[in-house]
DNA sequence: ATAATTCAGTCAAACGTTTGACTTTACCAA
DNA sequence: TTGGTAAAGTCAAACGTTTGACTGAATTAT
């Protein structure tokens, strides 16, 4: 590998002459700047970047903590961040904490995640990246973890405390468009599958499809409201539990995409079309939505505007660290199918 | 942040017996290491990575190029690696592709894919990496892309050249058990949708599945072959074929998940029970075979083993780089559901 | 004509390690 | 006594950049 020394006595110049064609951090004559391009050139040079960063103190490489990668929204928020930064020159170390798996004692998983997030920003601080970005939804470990941070830090998809910079996607107007959709088709009595009672997403939700049915004069009653675990198996029971109301409901919101499927399931078993006899939408958009009978509509998270988002703050925060923190909540799409 | 120079002046030593000390690189009198461990304590004390890789020629950072983090696989194969190189103190940088996404014009797109892979390349080798392993099934534009490579190179997933180092799983082998465990449950008419007649998988799945059968004297007829292309939409025309074929087969053996649900729609269309009136199993295990009514018995790809191996692989090849290319070939298990 | 300024480029220290060569002291054998 | 070896540390160069301070020449202002 040629070496900045190589190319100055090639070009007969001071190394310091060649940094300076190189970063352009100084006017120089052209005849000397050609000359040293030149020998760029014919000795195929690149600058150290392990040099360069140990005199400089910048290493051009954001750290990106996940939860875990093999978590849907998270592989898509990392293709956002990845695409973004690579444009500016950025490279990414990613590292995963394999926060999927759970433990079952609740307290160990609490020390548990606490240590791997320690483990994990250590490394990355060892690595010494320019900024951390944090993919996960986890926030309820972080306040006390990220509290000294000197280093830059971006919150993609959950929250972080709130003095922090962080950037998300729009629970309650997702729900509220996506109410007031069904309601533009003639919907009037929705009943809701939401998630887990007390989870921050669900109580988001439920706000906005409340507001929506508001704004028309509307109110949503205590029985078409019931709550599920996110999952497929709770589509199910709510769903049977909501069929057997009277009135029943025309049209039900799954705030998922399982519990939607475990909803059109139960549906097709008692022998009910979707959507003629009744509508159905879920939220998340993953696979199994569009292979259901019927395709579902469904709410499209906007994981790679989220990873854009964050890479575009890190970036912005490192060239200016004492800008106020942001907050960046990103608006969903309705992915429109054939389940209303 | 402290230096190695601070210890030594807190400790009374010189600089390189702190080292000396920190990397067990020399025997000290116990005194004197003593003293160093006190003073890296008490300043509490990093090496600064930089300056040590600078120094010494290493990063213990492995580049890590995938063709694009959102496929399903992709995933977990990372999340495997990760983990591994994690546990040996190797970081990892990633770089996404981005070749999803595909172009219409043949032509463009292969000249496309080489551009984005020499990018990637030249990235990773600017930041140093002591190896890199590429995650992804294109093997055709690999070969001489890194045909002068001197870094330490890795395939997971797809094979690259056969004189490299590569992890993947076994198609053939899979199929063949597949095809067994059918065959043990009593079914001997076992009709297949494979994949992209051209395709590689289909290839050696297919030669896994007449193995199988001719082990018990079996032959598959040739209308009991059908070619689709992966995808859910062929799944529903390939077996309206077979189902109007005579003997009808009691098995479908869909060489992926998707064909196999679109298979078990017509199915369910047609009013034939699954497992009862005939048995479908598929490959992959994505997330839809759960969901499935009812319940997909499928193959399970070992993304993680995959990504273990690899890793492993690519830290043997940086500290013995002369040794021989590897490969390694893991077994898929069968994931047993309902559908047999 | 002289002083001040600009221009083009160089010098050398610094970033924080590692490591081969060296020093000093102590110990042992002949 | 002499020579040799081992043990415990130190010295200082090297890794490849960046950058503030400097120099010498040319240009401009007074």
């Amino acid at each position: 590998m040629a070496t900045m020394r190589d190319i100055a006595l090639l070009a007969g110049v001071s190394t310091a002459t060649v940094s300076h064609v190189v970063n352009g951090t100084k006017k120089l004559s052209p005849e000397t700047t050609e000359r040293v391009l030149m020998a760029i050139q014919e000795a195929n040079y690149t600058p150290n970047t392990l040099a360069k960063s140990l005199r400089s103190g910048q290493t051009h490489t954001i750290g990106v903590l996940v939860e875990d990668i093999r978590g849907l929204p998270v592989a898509g928020i990392v293709s956002g961040i990845n695409e973004t930064l690579s444009k500016s020159g950025y490279r990414m170390i990613l590292h995963d904490l394999h926060l999927l798996e759970k433990l079952y004692n609740q307290y160990e998983q609490i020390a548990s995640y606490r240590q791997r997030i320690n483990n994990g920003v250590a490394l990355l601080k060892s690595s010494n990246v320019d900024g951390i970005i944090y993919v996960g939804m986890h926030d309820r470990h972080l306040d006390y973890l990220f509290d000294p941070m000197e280093t830059p830090l971006v919150f993609a998809y959950s929250h972080g405390t709130s003095q922090d910079t962080y950037v998300t996607y729009s629970n309650q107007d997702s729900a509220q468009d996506m109410t007031r959709y069904l309601i533009n088709r003639g919907h009037e009595r929705i009943a809701v599958i939401a998630g887990h009672p007390h989870s921050y997403p669900t109580a988001r939700r439920m706000h906005g499809i409340r507001m929506a049915l508001q704004q028309v004069g509307l109110i949503i009653p205590d029985e078409y409201v019931r709550y599920g675990n996110w999952e497929y198996e709770s589509g199910i029971t709510e769903t049977k539990v909501l069929l057997s109301l009277d009135p029943r409901p025309t049209a039900i919101f799954a705030m998922n995409d399982l519990m939607a499927a475990g909803c059109m399931h139960v549906l097709s078993e008692m022998g009910l079309n979707v959507p003629k006899d009744i509508a159905v939408v879920g939220f998340d958009n993953r696979e199994i939505s569009r292979y259901l009978q019927p395709p579902l509509t469904t709410v499209q998270l906007p994981t790679t505007e989220i990873g854009t988002a964050a890479a575009l703050h890190i970036m912005e925060k490192i060239n200016n660290p004492s800008a106020p923190p942001a907050r960046e909540i990103i608006h969903c799409s309705i992915i429109e199918r054939e389940s209303v």
